[in-house]
DNA sequence: GAGTGGATTTCGCAT
DNA sequence: ATGCGAAGTCCACTC
């Protein structure tokens, strides 16, 4: 059994002893780095071209490929998971090809240069967790009410009530009116006030009470004096928990409240 | 003036090293790699927590980081260009922060072993150059408008139409009105509705026919009803061959008509 | 497998 | 700055 080292490292190799290392590395999936003077040419979906310069191309053990140029969150080429790859060398280029069908599509790298070239066995089990937007609340508070308030019916969301939009808007169990204004954190003056501003444009257009009710995981220590002072509510309510509300119901249900919503949102 | 070599490499630097060839080279614009055992927390639009696993770090000449791991055409965690860093050791654990206003948002790399740490001044003045896209289709057929319709005469391009804007506007060999609606790939019913749109607007401003032309270089299975009941037509154009033409024609001839267009754009 | 919609979308262009 | 639409979008999910 051939020994297979967890990390290696070659310093301006030649073009032979470059795709050694990458042909090896890739039938042994392993995550490959090449640094160096290259062009690449795709077709595909569409087709590119990109001109010589030194940059930094990543094959990942799933056969995805990025090409990086030293400027862009995006690649500049690349491949999706489950290419095909084929390294050869030509004089003194050094090609790397990667393929996949449907759609069909092809990326060749072509090295002159080659600063640095790596394989490595990248040990990664870690878990990545991402928690809810604010959008992420909004949805979850129209699929379950209850997160707001026992008995709350929005009504319609995103209303333009003219200083702006209302995130969520409807009635509560007693038939009053309900502004609700969401934050994904802590609430500061600026959402209080924002929220005020909703209420009393609604009051002066309808003849019933209406409440403002602020939601947001808490809301910043000075600010609970002017929420009383304004007469408004705050509920306290956890992005995350949002997040779980959202997996657990399908995404069905939300469509149908969005096709209803239209024609419930009939006052002026 | 001290010495930048354009290539730096260290392998297995401890946490304290590592810093030092970090901070040296955000404060030089370099691009930056470094590979190791790192976790990841991310707060701003969304936020997110990463496990600790062996990652590849990114941070570009431009301010954006990238966090790789061994799948995945995209990074598990990163920040746009225009970022601000900060590094940091605390204890044995190196801290690299990447932080942005507008939106603000701070991403929080944490590493604990390092295998690899390169600071990098990659040379790259090659040009990019994309075929076949929405865009080169567009122009394809105002330099060449039969390929939408014999007799087709293009009078606009994005012709803002209140909903949105039309991608062409012109008369057919009848004098009749013709939208036309563009897409790259199969289009789908979001096209086809979208184009049913265009022409309702333009109807019920002046008193002609006004005829909808999707093109595409195919059309979804069901869509096809739908197109007919709404009294649309389809014309099939692939995108290569757009691209085949645009590159027949000098650009000069397009740039001609991009100067004269603006005159014939006259009528509401 | 194809269609639909969301994304920490990013990116570019126009206002 | 803001807003809108395209993207070789990718990706997850439904049908």
């Amino acid at each position: 059994m051939p020994s297979s080292k967890p990390f290696t490292v070659l310093l301006s190799p030649g073009v032979e002893e470059a795709a050694k290392i990458l042909k090896e590395a890739v039938s042994q999936r392993k995550t490959l780095l090449v640094i160096g003077n290259c062009w690449v040419h795709y077709y595909g979906r569409a087709s590119s071209k990109l001109e010589p310069g030194e940059r930094i191309l990543i094959i990942k053990e799933d056969g995805s490929l990025l090409v990086h140029r030293s400027v862009g969150y995006e690649p500049v080429n690349w491949q999706p998971p489950g290419c095909i790859f084929h390294v050869q060398v030509k004089g003194s280029v050094l090609e790397i090809r990667a393929v996949r069908r449907k759609p069909a599509e092809s990326v060749r790298v072509f090295f002159d240069r080659i600063h640095m070239v790596s394989a490595l066995s990248l040990v990664d089990s870690g878990k990545f967790s991402l928690y809810a937007s604010e959008e992420d609340m909004k949805k979850a508070i129209l699929l379950e009410p209850s997160l707001v308030e026992e008995g709350f019916k929005p009504m319609s969301y995103e209303k333009n009530v003219e200083p702006g939009f209302v995130d969520v808007y409807g009635v509560d169990r007693d038939g009053n009116f309900v502004v609700v204004e969401i934050k994904r954190k802590t609430a500061g003056s600026e959402a209080v006030l924002q929220l005020s501003k909703y209420v009393d444009a609604i009051k002066s257009k309808v003849n019933r009470k209406v409440r403002g009710i602020l939601v947001a995981p808490n809301i910043a220590k000075g600010v609970q004096r002017l929420l009383a002072t304004l007469g408004l509510d705050f509920k306290a309510l956890d992005p995350k928990k949002c997040a779980r509300t959202l997996k657990r119901s399908e995404t069905r249900k939300l469509e149908s409240f969005f096709m209803e919503e239209g024609s419930n949102d009939s006052e002026s």
